[in-house]
DNA sequence: TCGTTTCTCGAACATCGTTCTAGCATGGAC
DNA sequence: GTCCATGCTAGAACGATGTTCGAGAAACGA
């Protein structure tokens, strides 16, 4: 399982028609902010503080400079998302093909991907809305597809097939993330009037039985399924959840790559 | 295929302890604003101008008062959007369960859901970090777990099932939705550096053109897939693909129900 | 040495969510 | 009819945000 988390740029990628920017390769100057100093700084605020404390005056302070220094490296603070984005997918490892353990190898895609989703809760949602075509993304592109194509996988269902493994994990991970962002644990829980949607609950012990206990509440002759499977909810482990998603995902696949090829490399 | 669209909740439903407000049921006054024409204003505003041009002093604009007013009816804008949230997930069609073809329904479900979604692109976007604990969230929840159980799952498994068919149908649409927010087209293509992230492209034949473009002109030492490709990619069909994503996990999820209870109902 | 390019940063702007506070209107109690 | 408590409106202001502007300093090539 090679790791390959080169953030070197191989130079051999184009300039993208779309940019707009000199190339502001680290020259001058001595030691002071840099591109990737930013970046660092924005990644390490991030996981300390969570994405709702990020702002450009807070960065600076950081580095021990003002805020608009920042815009003549990153342009805007969505750029800035934009390099983080990037970065943060080059953390995912994907293994050298080896075309006889292609499923087991997709797999172990997704749990990477997923645990570098845990490492930073905020990077589902920082992807939101981006194109993936930072090179850590085209390198990530590229090494699926490597997979999914030694599976003996056609082009359109390999295509397709990673198109999906992404936005699958993504969804599992987003409302596994997606609640209790701020890792300073001050998440409230609030609501109004008769309408209820729970906040942000925390401490996984506290969160789950509140929600159990309201369940369990509920009128059974309204909701049956609901109260009668309150338990079950308060049990439901996450680690199984994600399993199931991806045997019943990868399983699928292959389902349907056996069905499209003359058969032959479903099996394993 | 019943709808079932009641926005009026039963009354059976008791407070959830987390609740703060007292009950501003309507009453007094006679048109002027009410927490319901609020939420209503909101989601037109948000079906129009997309969720970055929503702002409390829009909504007070666009109802002919003060943006101070709102929060006597709504709390906070995050209370406002959990009141369209749940209102939204109201428009979710989920059949009454039919035992034998419950592998059928469990798509309508997945399909209506993933048409509500992209007739308000930014749903996905607002659910995140939201326990949907509102009454028509758990009424969606009820029907789904009922269509589930009617198909003989055990509890377990209809309740993983039920949380990964949010979470996948959520995870597809959120890339499907999450470029091209602005409903007003004026997005705009930008990127820095030698760092290309595209975003937000929009009239889906420039935009993937481009894309398309710039793959095809990777070199194909680096990215032999990701080049050899390039025209699948551009040709990817995101009904096709949502087709497959839900044909996978319902076969899927049938098939781990067939293996689990003595059969029997897996066969349709 | 000079001029140009690269980079820094204080000040300011518009916009945002939210709070404060004074005020109006209504309905029930006497 | 008078009075008061409650329900509701809304202008002004606060602090924070992303971003721009423009003056200036530092470093390099000529």
């Amino acid at each position: 399982m090679s790791v390959d988390k080169a953030s070197e740029q191989p130079h051999e990628i184009p300039q993208p028609p779309w940019q707009r920017l000199p190339d502001r390769s680290a020259k001058r100057r001595r030691d002071p902010i840099s591109r990737d100093a930013i970046v660092d700084t924005a990644i390490r605020l991030l996981d300390a503080e969570g994405l709702d404390a990020l702002s450009m005056r807070r960065i600076a302070d950081e580095l021990g400079t003002g805020a608009a220094s920042l815009y003549w490296h990153v342009g805007s603070k969505d750029g800035l998302l934009d390099l983080v984005f990037d970065k943060l997918i080059g953390e995912v490892m994907i293994p050298d093909p080896e075309p006889g353990r292609w499923r087991q190898q997709l797999k172990e895609v997704a749990r990477s991907q997923r645990e570098a989703s845990l490492r930073h809760p905020y990077v589902v949602r920082i992807s939101i809305g981006r194109i993936p075509m930072g090179p850590n993304a085209l390198r990530y592109s590229e090494r699926v597809l490597a997979i999914l194509a030694s599976g003996g996988l056609p082009p359109r269902l390999a295509v397709q097939g990673s198109h999906l493994l992404i936005s699958t994990v993504n969804g599992f991970t987003l409302d596994e993330t997606g609640v209790g962002d701020d890792p300073t644990g001050a998440d409230t829980v609030t609501t109004q009037g008769s309408n209820a949607t729970v906040r942000a609950y925390r401490g996984e012990d506290q969160g789950t039985s509140i929600v159990r206990d309201y369940m369990a509440k509920l009128p059974p002759q309204v909701f049956p399924h609901l109260v009668a499977m309150a338990d079950e909810y308060s049990r439901a482990d996450p680690e199984e959840r994600f399993e199931l998603l991806i045997d019943i995902f990868v399983d699928g696949l292959a389902r349907r790559a056996a069905s499209q090829t003359g058969d032959a490399e479903a099996s394993q």
